[in-house]
DNA sequence: GGCTTTCCCTAACAGTGTTAGAGAGCTATA
DNA sequence: TATAGCTCTCTAACACTGTTAGGGAAAGCC
């Protein structure tokens, strides 16, 4: 039976768990498939188009796999969820990270953008605003992702490695010493045990906490009965 | 003369800008330095090594032209400048951000984290959240920088290419359409000026307000005079 | 003079994404 | 039925990449 495009999109997400990113190669993607490299090409026209097929499969099937967004939290919980799922989405598969940050922004993703603003506008937010919100958010979620990912990489190649002793051998620095210390065998494990690492949980809060000050600014000055009616000013 | 590793580090970077990360290749590098590509392997152990020895000297340049930090701010906005620092510093070389997120944590940077972190603690953290809130905070930044960084090489590809017009052939999204209008060009025109995006800023802002709130929680709980003595819970 | 260290070379390997060009098998149409 | 065209695949090859092997000239040291 002839080799689909989908074929070829869903071997090389199965042979990126596998192998990595830097280890999907055409070549060796060619052979899971049973044809040649150069026929690759029919299906896709580049490899950067591959990678953008994955990219947006990956965090489709990611999403396909959630329990239904729970639509009855307050407006603040429901950015949070989606933040989360974002975040999960991303992370879901190896290299994931990678794959989508290296992606350029594709249409597929917009009426999840959508659907998202619309939240944000809901809640009270003036559309300009909460898209500038999303996008800082979106760049915070990424961060999380790269280095979270990039750390399980390094323990992939060598388990228990450097990256540990490092936060161990400076008695130099009095301040670092206390509080890495006091993190220690906490944190490392928690890390392994595939738990969402503290970075991106703290932040995230943090950023909420700011999220719902400057909802409270936005509501005591637009005291209309539709929030989103009258538009402020955009918190330069 | 020789060829020093100094030179070929320097050479890396001032090639790094006009050719770009993909661009970087051993072969122009060593061209560029009048040798050819495998001498640089008597300088460098690796592309990997050369990459982590760039990062390194990168950020040490850019905060060397910066004008020295001012230590009479009130803790938030000496914590919120050291953050614009950090993204400043990172984004001061074309694909700035690649290169040094891509770098494993090295033993170089703990001084400034121990500097950094520091005034954390005498703002009124305990070191191990005020650990957790840095390496969150850096996730930040990092997403913020590379995101900045890759409009920044798409438009240097396609000067007002199909980017731009993503963000403005959907009548089917009613809320973003909204938005990505009122958007529109001032936006565009910002970062074409080199203009720090509003991303950053924006998500900054929050963040900072969120520290500010969790500040206030922490100094009410434990009222000693020396807020680090008796440390808190760390904010689960 | 001999020995080691420093710095450089050419030749080559194994791998990468990618193009050129050709061909087998099916389908639809004249 | 013959012909044209579409679909999917192939081999050969190109222009790169990082990297290794192994050798050689100049300088400093004992």
């Amino acid at each position: 039976m002839a080799v689909t495009r989908d074929d070829v999109i869903h071997t090389a997400i199965q042979l990126l768990q596998e192998v990595g990113l830097d280890g999907l190669t055409l070549r060796r993607l060619a052979k899971e498939l049973g044809i040649s490299a150069p026929t690759l090409y029919w299906h896709v026209k580049d490899k950067r188009e591959l990678l953008d097929l994955m990219s947006e499969e990956m965090v489709r099937m990611a999403r396909e796999k959630m329990p239904p967004f729970p639509l009855d939290l307050p407006w603040d919980e429901k950015i949070a969820e989606g933040m989360r799922r974002q975040y999960e989405a991303i992370i879901a598969y190896r290299d994931g990270a990678r794959v989508v940050a290296g992606n350029r922004p594709t249409e597929a993703t917009l009426p999840q953008i959508e659907q998202f603003l619309k939240i944000w506008v809901e809640a009270g937010f003036p559309p300009v605003e909460a898209l500038a919100y999303i996008l800082a958010f979106g760049d915070f979620v990424t961060g999380c992702a790269l280095e979270h990912q990039a750390e399980l990489e390094r323990q992939r190649m060598q388990p228990a490695g450097p990256s540990s002793d490092l936060w161990k051998k400076f008695e130099a620095y009095p301040t670092l010493h206390a509080a890495s210390l006091a993190r220690g065998a906490g944190h490392a494990a928690a890390v392994k045990a595939g738990q969402r690492p503290s970075s991106f949980e703290r932040g995230l809060r943090l950023l909420m906490a700011g999220l719902r000050a400057r909802h409270a600014e936005l509501t005591a000055q637009g005291q209309t009965s539709s929030p989103t009616s009258r538009p402020v000013n955009t918190a330069q």
